[in-house]
DNA sequence: CTTAATTTGTCCGTATGTATG
DNA sequence: ACATACATACGGACAAATTAA
């Protein structure tokens, strides 16, 4: 008899034990874990076991790995999971509606976050916002979004934004064409004015144009 | 030279593979897929890198494998991706403060929402809530909560919630106190009324009751 | 009930391409 | 140029679980 695991499968293990590695070591973003070898001798796993675990953790983007180099903990943004979760998935119409619903959860959230402490109101950030919906020159949608979301300062917000954004892919692509520049620049304008509620109606208003 | 990419990685392209093979094949969810051996031959690799290949598409939730059965096409539709992701997420520097925000950025939505559509306030739901916060039975804050997420609907969000829920243990733990217990009555009744902007300040009270 | 065949689970050995010093 | 370290990939071997004869 084995001296531990009497309950899951290896490969999930090692994925959770990673988890705890990574942790525990304190390995950040771009840095290097160790090697397939010593992993499988600190872990008590074949190399096959563990790469089962490492090429699992690739495909969702969570780490890269380079040929000779080693495995590097990633930036979760790299959405490679997206291009093979959305050729499986996508035909669901459901869960995307969900995506996107709850992608506008934290949209708005952050709008009214803004607009409700003056720390974050008060950011120069706001006037250069201004300034590029109110020019000429194309201004992409995801970027007014996520400077907005940066700003209100939830991170596990944003990152949950991040994900979801990667997953659908299609919400707010392309610039902010001319019909909706006056509600985005009302909706700075709330903001600036510390206005949570007039915000939260222009991003409605937003939201409702992009996709009806 | 080799038929199609020398480029990319193996084992990505098996998950290429599998997927035209799925669809060529015909094969729906719950039914099986070829064995690995089988699988190794037909698509000309190694029975390891189809193994990294599937066991990858097992941690998405693709797939289901059976020892001694075989691997099947699961039912896609459950997040389990949310589940690995946040996990993955939780190792930051995490700060609770967003995790507790979070979570309310959720629960308000849903109350929102509940508010704001005919067939959902309209449930027999709101009655039997409200008749439990009415009496002196003792009524469990998370199991309201969580009601309300159900019934609003969006079931990614109520997955998000739950992760969150279980990784903040304690926000919303034990029963919901006499003092409490107006503030939920005022929420219900804002919801059955369809008064979305009373149900979300009501909340938001309630909330700040909670934790402080 | 026993036996055999099939399939996944796990590990090992080996060869090769790639990057670093 | 050489040696080292690492990932990549293949194939073999055996264990464990399931199914069917």
């Amino acid at each position: 008899m084995e001296e531990t695991k009497p309950s899951r499968k290896m490969f999930l293990e090692i994925v959770q034990e990673l988890r705890t590695l990574i942790r525990n070591e304190n390995i950040r973003t771009g840095e290097k874990l160790p090697s397939e070898r010593v992993l499988a001798e600190r872990l008590g796993a074949g190399r096959s076991t563990i790469r089962e675990a490492l090429r699992s953790l690739e495909l969702l983007g969570l780490i890269e790995t380079r040929r000779g180099e080693g495995t590097f903990l990633s930036d979760y943004r790299q959405h490679q999971l997206v291009d093979v979760l959305a050729a499986f998935i996508m035909q669901e119409p459901k869960s995307l509606e969900d995506v996107r619903l709850t992608m506008q959860i934290h949209e708005k959230d952050a709008v009214q976050r803004a607009a409700a402490g003056p720390e974050i109101r008060e950011l120069p950030l706001w006037d250069s916002l201004e300034a590029a919906v109110s020019s000429d020159r194309p201004v992409r949608r995801e970027d007014i979004i996520r400077e907005i979301l940066v700003a209100a300062g939830n991170r596990l917000s944003l990152k949950i934004w991040y994900l979801l954004n990667a997953y659908a892919k299609t919400p707010y692509e392309g610039d902010a064409e001319p019909p909706e520049r006056p509600v985005i620049r009302e909706m700075i304008l709330a903001i600036k004015n510390g206005n949570s509620a007039a915000a939260a109606d222009a991003y409605t208003r937003w939201a409702g144009m992009v996709h009806g």
